[in-house]
RNA sequence: GCCUCGUUGGCUCAGCCCGGUAGAGCGAGUGACUUGUAAUCACUAGGUCGCGAGUUCGAAUCUCGCACGGGGCUCCA
């Protein structure tokens, strides 16, 4: 049986015209009306003839248990032929409905309609994610259906969904585990209990379990560490950044292009909205599963992107490339991409609705050179994710294709996962639903066990079609390029996501968290254990020539203690007597500090420097982001 | 979007069940102390109790609606 179940405001019929397999009814059944009811549409199929009772005793608590969920007590039984093509006999079908009926109508208010009519209809689906439910059912030992996936869409209200995220619902796709050796492996019996962060990111991603009280551990930490904060005055994932979350963000922004420059990527800037009815975009939203702001202007519909893509294919479209120019990679640090994400799925920095994502593109004149340059690019994202603090042990990694892709790719495959040298989790379509027909992610698995995308590169079939993207041959003729989607790092508020829950893990362990030097807000927090110490204290400032401050706070020297290691502050410099005559500094290293044991070390000015210069070499630099002197410092919080 | 819990000085929270002039700690300001490694002492200021409506002689407290946040569902780069 085909079970429909749509949770509406009303739902009413009128017979029109009978069939020959119309069942005989009273003129008071001909019509009908229920208000704030649970629709159950359904065709009894031929496979229910083996054991009508059973159907029925598994219908009525499908439905039931829909009912209970949207919590409503009218049910309207609506039989619907159009569900399935392989009907059942009108006899069995009507006593299957009849015997729904009399089953559920001891605790609800139950209408039927006629079975065998051409019926006039009208519903109002409420359109949450309950009301629309679709159920298989199938007494036990039946054959499966082979027919083709069936795609319901009831009328939505207005919201535009695109086909992707309507099409994801049935996307039919086999999970794996593939290891090191090459060998695709069923999950089931696959043991994983020596790699317990893919554990977690598999049950994350399949059987999507997941129990958790508390908040995510960087929620606190990005709001104790003055980074980030909620915004109430903007729409719900929409963060403010205080002047050291804007730092970290911006020497990641910073330092993402700088490799990509390196790699051989042209930084370019493409707007901000676009038109939703402009023909080739209209078309790709329809490919990509992510739900859009939109924004009315003037008479034009606009949207707001939720990726570079648009601007750049828009771009290449415009260009006159050569095959000489290829690969041709340019890339974006896309302030903000939005995509209006669920209300629900909102948390801290894990999941925004305006985000900072990294967006490379690259033209490949043919899949050769493709498959050759995602592998270069999946090796870039990892040395990025490192050089940021997040290493490999820090995520997992997913690979997901068509079954066609990976019949012809296997090396290549293999040889990504040998990179990493452990297990991934590989997703293998039997068609293709999107637009690549190859894909990875690193999730990051954090605090809770709950998984996110990092990096990602996607080997994208469909666009340089739809775009009209061509480049000229060396005979002269206007060819399709393959385009790779390329985010090195994934968005970046994520990455500080990453180092938060990170930190929050290893204090768990009895760690001491900080961020990479280059990336801490407060490189070295001078203190002076009186204000006679001040002139030394500034010119070591001086001398060390990197993110110092100067807690100049009329507090003792224990409380300035603590808040620096509150701060993560990676050296802190403690200045008196014996530092002036000597002319050095003693200097707490947090990364080799143990909680409650930390590590003192007596050094010149120009050692420390010399450290942190090999600690951050190659890595972009900025200024202090605040006042030098703490006390002239505001607090955010 | 749905369910559920929450919202009280800048921050963390008590008070709400059982309606009667709003509390603490931290932080801030001022003063004392001039300090050698994880919270120095004293005083002072600071609150439309998220917003709106209702019940009541009277609402932080009871009821309803809305906004924002946490968790769950759903969904997912």
């Amino acid at each position: 049986m085909q079970l429909l179940l749509i949770h509406s405001d009303y739902i009413e019929y009128e017979t029109k015209k009978q069939t020959p397999v119309a069942e005989k009814i009273e003129d008071s059944l001909k019509s009908g009306r229920l208000e704030e009811a649970l629709t159950a549409f359904m065709a009894v199929e031929s496979a229910d003839e083996t054991n009508p009772e059973e159907t029925i005793g598994k219908a009525v608590s499908e439905i039931e248990k829909v009912a209970s969920q949207v919590k409503t007590d009218r049910i309207m039984l609506y039989p619907y032929a159009h569900l399935s093509s392989d009907l059942s006999s009108p006899k069995v079908a009507v006593n299957v409905l009849k015997g729904i009926e009399a089953a559920l109508s001891a605790k609800y208010e139950v209408k039927r309609a006629p079975f065998g009519w051409y019926k006039a209809f009208k519903i109002s689906c409420k359109g949450h994610p309950l009301s629309e439910l679709s159920r298989t059912i199938r007494p036990e030992g039946a054959a499966p259906a082979v027919c083709g996936e069936k795609v319901v869409v009831a009328e939505e209200k207005e919201e535009v969904v695109s086909e992707a995220l309507k099409a994801e619902g049935t996307a039919r796709s086999y999970w794996r585990i593939l290891t090191p050796d090459g060998e695709l492996h069923e999950i089931e019996g696959f043991d994983l209990s020596p790699y317990p962060k893919l554990q977690q990111f598999v049950d994350y991603e399949i059987s999507k379990s997941r129990a958790v009280k508390e908040a995510p551990p960087h929620v606190e930490l990005m709001r104790r560490l003055e980074l980030a904060d909620y915004e109430p005055g903007s729409d719900s994932g929409n963060m403010r950044y205080y002047p050291k979350g804007r730092l970290i963000k911006s020497l990641m922004e910073n330092y993402v292009l700088d490799v990509a420059s390196e790699f051989g990527a042209m930084e370019v800037e493409t707007p901000l909205m676009y038109d939703m009815n402009h023909p080739t975009l209209k078309k790709y939203l329809d490919r990509f599963p992510a739900r859009q702001y939109s924004i009315e202007s003037d008479k034009r519909h606009m949207f707001l992107r939720f990726a570079a893509c648009f601007g750049q294919f828009l771009m290449n479209h415009d260009m006159t490339i050569s095959y000489k120019n290829l690969p041709l990679k340019m890339i974006e640090m896309t302030r903000y991409s939005f995509r209006k994400e669920q209300r629900g799925e909102l948390v801290g920095l894990r999941r925004l609705r305006a985000f900072t994502m990294p967006d490379m593109h690259s033209l490949c004149p043919d899949m050769a050179q493709a498959v050759d340059q995602f592998m270069q690019q999946y090796k870039l994202c990892i040395s990025v994710l490192d050089n940021m603090g997040i290493d490999l042990d820090d995520y997992e990694v997913a690979i997901r294709f068509t079954k066609d892709f990976y019949e012809s790719n296997r090396d290549l495959v293999n040889s990504m996962v040998k990179t990493v040298d452990k297990p991934v989790l590989v997703e293998m379509w039997d068609t293709r639903f999107f637009y690549f027909v190859l894909k990875f992610e690193f999730n990051f698995v954090d605090a809770l066990a709950k998984a996110s995308a990092l990096s990602t590169v996607q080997i994208d079939v469909e666009n340089a079609e739809r775009y009209d993207i061509s480049y000229i041959s060396p005979e002269g003729k206007a060819e399709r390029p393959t385009v790779l989607h390329c985010s090195p790092s994934g968005a970046i508020e994520r990455c500080i996501y990453a180092l938060l829950e990170k930190a929050a893990m290893e204090t768990e362990k009895g760690k001491v968290p900080m961020f990479p030097v280059w990336l801490s807000p407060t490189q070295v927090r001078i203190i002076t254990v009186s204000e006679k110490h001040m002139e030394f204290a500034e010119k070591v400032s001086k001398r060390l020539g990197c993110r110092v401050d100067i807690d100049d706070r009329e507090l003792s020297i224990g409380k300035k203690i603590r808040e620096a290691g509150r701060e993560w502050v990676p050296y802190v410099v403690v200045i008196g007597d014996q530092e002036v005559e000597e002319d050095t500094v003693n200097v707490t290293i947090r990364a080799e500090s143990e909680q409650k044991k930390p590590m003192k070390v007596q050094m010149t000015p120009e050692e420390l420097k010399e450290r942190i210069r090999a600690e951050t070499a190659g890595k972009p630099y900025k200024g202090l982001p605040l006042a030098e002197y703490l006390s002239e410092r505001p607090k955010f919080l």
